[in-house]
DNA sequence: GATATCAAGTTGACTAGGAAACTTTGCTGG
DNA sequence: CCAGCAAAGTTTCCTAGTCAACTTGATATC
């Protein structure tokens, strides 16, 4: 509802909201696990293979919204790493297992702490009941649009 | 507080469900636009061009957070789809004015209708008072965090 | 049992952006 | 006046994705 009859600022939707908070804090821990050698992305996969090993790399396709392609690379770079291992699966069968290498077990802890810590630095500005406030409004909203995978990108 | 000793989950933080929400917001918007053949980045240019004719790339730049490396080929790429004009400001100065050409001119009202579009199906799931309450958090954050750009990556 | 289709993973071409080196140009201090 | 410095834009190289074509192994159908 506006008076006017002029297209709506960008700054007029939430969305522009989001997305600027959003940016401001995945950058801010961008920055931080980067220090740490690990991408983003790559601590998406770390974590999800501490979680539930093995497990497919189409599977983690899926459940991180990524195409297989970019696993397939994602995956190259975290062997090369030494952080995960890549073992294929049933005789000569084309499937893969992918578990944590001892060093990428070691780091998710450490990378975990560096999470918690992005969280309380970026929402440290909210009192207690906000920000359990914008936690049921972010579950309502990724309920609404049925969002269930981690989407980097 | 977490009661266990392992590292928290991915879930566990209010930063990951608004990348979450965040990206699933954004690529839906960005799918609307570039039905328009225009990309996200080069909306914001479009609009904030609309707002305040001419603006110099450099201005651009540091509004968008982005670097006058990726404004220079944004730029590029408008000025090639007809929608934007440069144009050399000064006596072979090397300063530019970036102004909106009659079909830039004319875009803008059109993917401003998609925003609004894409804000009310994104927040529809909400109350009134909670979309309320989400942009009172967005803001409180954002000034938390002193954004006032609007970073595109 | 042969064949057709499908699913998993890889690869190559392409895109958008960042970082840093570079070119110009205008300004400023001596 | 001019030496050099700062600021604006471009360009090159790099990264991390997508998309689509491809290979290969599994599966199902006849």
């Amino acid at each position: 509802m506006r008076e006017t009859s002029s297209p709506a600022e960008l700054t007029d939707h939430l969305g522009y909201w989001l997305r600027l908070v959003s940016n401001a804090v995945s950058q801010s821990f961008a920055r931080r696990v980067e220090a740490e050698g690990v991408t983003v992305a790559e601590w998406v996969v770390l974590r999800a293979l501490y979680a539930a090993e093995p497990m497919a790399p189409s599977h983690l396709a899926e459940r991180m919204g990524m195409t297989k392609g970019a696993i397939s690379k994602l995956v190259d770079r975290l062997v090369a790493k030494d952080l995960v291992e890549r073992r294929e699966v049933g005789g000569g069968g084309r499937r893969q297992s992918l578990t944590l290498g001892p060093q990428g077990h070691a780091l998710v802890p450490q990378l975990a702490a560096l999470a918690d810590q992005n969280d309380a630095d970026a929402f440290g500005g909210l009192a207690p009941g906000e920000r359990r406030d914008l936690k049921r409004l972010l579950h309502k909203l990724a309920a609404a649009h049925k969002l269930t995978a981690a989407p980097i990108a």
